[in-house]
DNA sequence: TGTTAGCACTCTCGAATGTCGAGTGCTAAT
DNA sequence: ATTAGCACTCGACATTCGAGAGTGCTAACA
């Protein structure tokens, strides 16, 4: 246990670091406000913080820098609850907009969330569990291809082509799309699959010929997993962060970033509310220099996605967490909002 | 007008810094397979070269390095027709894949046009005039919120998602959308807003109460201008290149690539055929140190988009001309056996 | 006993200097 | 016209050096 002088130096050294991203030395530390100390007795202190793992040297006469476990420190036990209002305003009235698409609204707050702390944002989903179907569709392009439609109803619109195989009639497609619409509508997307393997099949085997292909075809056409939508915002923020020199470690970086899936599980794995994941706390190779910071929101109880903010491990820990717990209620109200006037 | 020798010369100190990336030298060059002078030889040549602004050294007494307006030359008077086969039967197993979306087939052109090139590639739409109306609807979601979609006849869904006014009932809205189908049906992109004026408002009045505002507000809602499409690949591709080292340089280029206005505007400005632009030819600041090759494909005679390739001005010219060429080829043959296929 | 001033020591950073090698331009010989 | 030879130039790289920032330790002090 730290204390209180510990607390309030490693506080000090560690705000200090996050704006100037220089080692901090004790005359530094010495002639701030808060601090009545002389530089060596700082020392002193600091020596004792760099003993118990909370900072460590750039070299053996330098300042003394975080290490993660002071970050980890810091984050758990010194942030307090901040609130920056004119930032938090901004969110508000982002939210508050006019929209329609869910999907417009999450695209604009990753944006806004990157422009306001100079990092990358990312967000994930929504995943559309509890959306429910509202249309279902197949158009047929010529005789052998057609597209297949399916609405939702919060404005979200999936498609996908497939080819028709010969064994199935074009009046079977018709009747299998009656079935479908008819038995799906209003069905929420996570019963789905298993509404259509148990009621629709028994339906479909009575009406439509040679039904066993036509079926596997349809699901594996249609009804295989869906992509989770990825949104970035300020994915070249980060080039103006001083750490970020090195071009082997930008090029490690962005091609990880390239790689949806992995970014969707980086994502996933969140629990609900805030987690910061500081550098080699990340399980991924490419960001062991980076922290994260996840955020989810939900409907109801229900996890609808992740909001997620990347940068240095020397991150505005406060102010993102700050913004990013406000972003998330903001966007759980207006999921709640959106369901009782649309639902 | 350049002799053989100093044409020779050029070419392969050309040939040798694209691969290199280092200054040639006089003594390097004398010892190719295809040079019989000696060093001394070269220098006189070399000086001459430099002379007429083909060639520029780094510093007093270093190599030379090809200058734009040798590149230039290269790529105008050197580069014949090469024909890597192994790299174009990739291509054509691409291309004669199967597929119903045609954007899958860009996408994927992209991404090996990027990895056979170690560039940076975009691709530039299909733009959708000759494409037609397969089916439009209207999904409304609640009372005041509906979804329009529409599907092309080479399998594109377009959608957009829109908030009905309270002048327009929801009988009114299925009469329009009765109305739009009949007549619009079969019709190409690019007569939908000719057509939509015309025919179809007067129909329109006949049918519709308070037909003006429905109108105004159906074709802001959906007939506004389609964004072009924009497909990337290899975006990392170029921090692999020992140009690409200054931080400063490669944000100044991503934060373009972000600006898809800017990058669409680069490529749409494109003529038929194939065009080289190098270093500072172009007009963007932030790529006045690169150099971009576009190429168009075609429908018919009707220009239908843009491939390009973005690199630095020490591009493998000859390699990605041909290439360039070559899958424009092949996206125009697509592009008309599909048309002749579904159409 | 906790705090502080003083001081010797350490290490980085940038400037200055020296050396090496690649490459050139020029001249004279072929 | 071509080439060998040679003096010269310049960048790249290593080395040295001093300045400055920062530390740890010790002894004096409240």
């Amino acid at each position: 246990m730290l204390t209180d002088r510990q607390l309030l130096i490693l506080q000090v050294i560690i705000d200090d670091f996050i704006e100037s991203a220089h080692p901090v030395g004790s005359r530094a530390i010495s002639k701030k406000d808060e601090i009545n100390f002389s530089a060596a007795t700082i020392r002193n202190v600091m020596a004792d913080l760099e003993e118990m793992g909370y900072l460590v040297k750039t070299h053996s006469s330098s300042g003394r820098v975080p290490s993660e476990k002071g970050y980890r420190y810091y984050v758990d036990h010194v942030i307090g609850p901040t609130i920056d209002n004119r930032n938090l305003n901004i969110m508000k009235d982002l939210i508050h907009g006019e929209f329609i698409e869910f999907e417009k609204l999450v695209q604009k707050s990753a944006e806004v969330l990157s422009d306001l702390t100079n990092y990358t944002s990312i967000i994930l989903g929504p995943e559309v569990f509890e959306t429910k179907v509202k249309q279902l569709q197949i158009v047929t392009l010529t005789d052998h291809s057609a597209v297949a439609i399916l609405v939702t109803d919060t404005g979200h619109v999936e498609h996908r082509s497939f080819t028709i195989p010969a064994e199935i009639s074009p009046s079977d497609l018709e009747k299998i799309v009656n079935i479908l619409n008819e038995r799906l509508k209003g069905v929420s997307l996570a019963r789905l699959p298993e509404l259509l393997t148990t009621e629709v099949v028994s339906l479909m085997r009575k009406y439509v010929q040679d039904f066993e292909k036509s079926f596997n075809y349809l699901q594996s056409a249609f009804f295989q997993e869906q992509p989770v939508k990825l949104y970035f915002g300020g994915k070249t923020n980060l080039l103006n962060q001083p750490e970020f020199t090195d071009v082997n470690k930008i090029r490690s970086f962005y091609q990880m970033m390239e790689n949806e899936d992995q970014v969707v599980n980086l994502l996933k794995t969140s629990q609900h509310g805030i987690k910061v994941t500081i550098g080699n706390e990340n399980k991924i190779e490419e960001i062991k220099d980076f922290s994260l910071i996840t955020a989810s929101y939900q409907f109801g109880s229900e996890k609808m996605g992740t909001i997620a903010l990347i940068g240095p491990t020397r991150m505005e820990y406060r102010k993102v967490i700050t913004l990013l717990n406000a972003l998330s209620n903001e966007m759980t109200d207006a999921l709640y909002l959106w369901y009782k006037n649309n639902g």
